[in-house]
DNA sequence: AAACGGACCAACCGCTCACAG
DNA sequence: ACTGTGAGCGGTTGGTCCGTT
């Protein structure tokens, strides 16, 4: 598609690097560090691409690696950055020392995806399948319910079949309300495209453009225990604000992609008073309930 | 023991963005 | 303002491993 492979230009080699090519790159960049990749191969004496030679180093090479299972408290975090961020990879991955992006990725792709329909959870919004009784948003922004007749019918995301529609209540509306276009939760996040928002210690960022938490700590500064504590096994959608009110928020990210702010002047107050909100809305008002009886495949949004 | 299929993961591909010329 | 190039990102592919038949 007018560019070409890097493999095109030369013959150069592809596939699973071998341990004298590992020896090759790792030396080099200990060496002389990370500069300009595409000089790389050359300099290093490697038949590989630039593009190669840096996806190595940045997923495998690199000695601040982790490596290993993912504790529990990393699955917890990469749903809950999920939530949030989507399939930014690169991002969720900042917020997981000595984890990478592509290791995150298979990760969810392999397992935390199926754990979640497993549980009944959409793994693309985080809520529960919707089920007969749903509010379930059409492209149109109309929301529609599904209805007796359609109990039973199986319902899919992404084309994947999760699992069969049925009745249970809608969430409130002011809550969807709160996601914007990408599906992001403007309580988790906020989009910023401000050039004095920068940030700082990020060499690597050479864009103003991205999310910052309201409030989210860094995995290295969460306290086990009470993190432990954190119920997240509901698939609740407050899992952010659970996650919040038990530990210390902290500015964090002298290695992300993501500025973390304290916007929130007290988060354990702010929690309190969406949860209050929350609660008292989730006895809702069923609206437009003259629209509840076309169900339509594709992406929808469920509330 | 061999064949098969699913899961996992490393690596590739194509795209976007930033930046220098 | 435009163009070419490199870096980085996310989706996808394909090889390997392992359990099941």
């Amino acid at each position: 598609m007018g560019r070409h492979s890097c493999t095109e230009k030369e013959k150069l080699r592809k596939g699973l690097w071998s341990p004298d090519e590992d020896e090759k790159l790792s030396n080099f960049i200990t060496r002389f560090g990370v500069g300009c990749w595409s000089s790389v191969p050359k300099l290093a004496g490697l038949q590989r691409c630039g593009k190669s030679c840096r996806l190595r180093w940045v997923n495998y090479l690199r000695p601040d690696l982790k490596r290993g299972m993912f504790s529990q408290e990393e699955e917890d975090l990469i749903i809950s950055l999920h939530e949030a961020l989507g399939n930014r990879w690169a991002q969720i991955a900042a917020q997981l020392p000595g984890r990478t992006d592509n290791e995150i990725k298979n990760f969810w792709n392999s397992y935390l995806k199926k754990k979640m329909i497993k549980q009944g959870i959409d793994p693309t919004t985080h809520k529960p399948v919707p089920k007969t009784g749903d509010h379930i948003q059409q492209p149109n922004g109309l929301l529609n319910l599904a209805t007796s007749d359609e109990m039973g019918q199986e319902f899919c995301v992404n084309n994947m079949i999760c699992g069969q529609k049925e009745y249970d209540p809608p969430f409130l509306s002011e809550y969807e309300d709160s996601f914007d276009p990408n599906g992001h939760h403007s309580n988790f996040v906020t989009e910023y495209d401000d050039p004095n928002n920068q940030i700082e210690g990020n060499p690597n960022s050479n864009s103003n453009y991205g999310f910052k938490f309201n409030s989210m700590p860094d995995l290295a500064n969460i306290d086990p225990g009470n993190f432990m504590d954190t119920d997240f096994s509901d698939g609740s959608t407050s899992r952010i604000f659970s996650y919040l009110s038990s530990s210390n928020s902290s500015n964090v990210s002298s290695h992300t992609g993501i500025q973390t702010s304290n916007m929130m002047p007290n988060s354990e107050q702010y929690l309190w008073d969406f949860d209050k909100k929350f609660e008292s809305r989730f006895q809702f008002q069923i609206k437009n309930e003259e629209n509840s009886n076309s169900w339509q495949e594709g992406p929808s949004r469920y509330i």
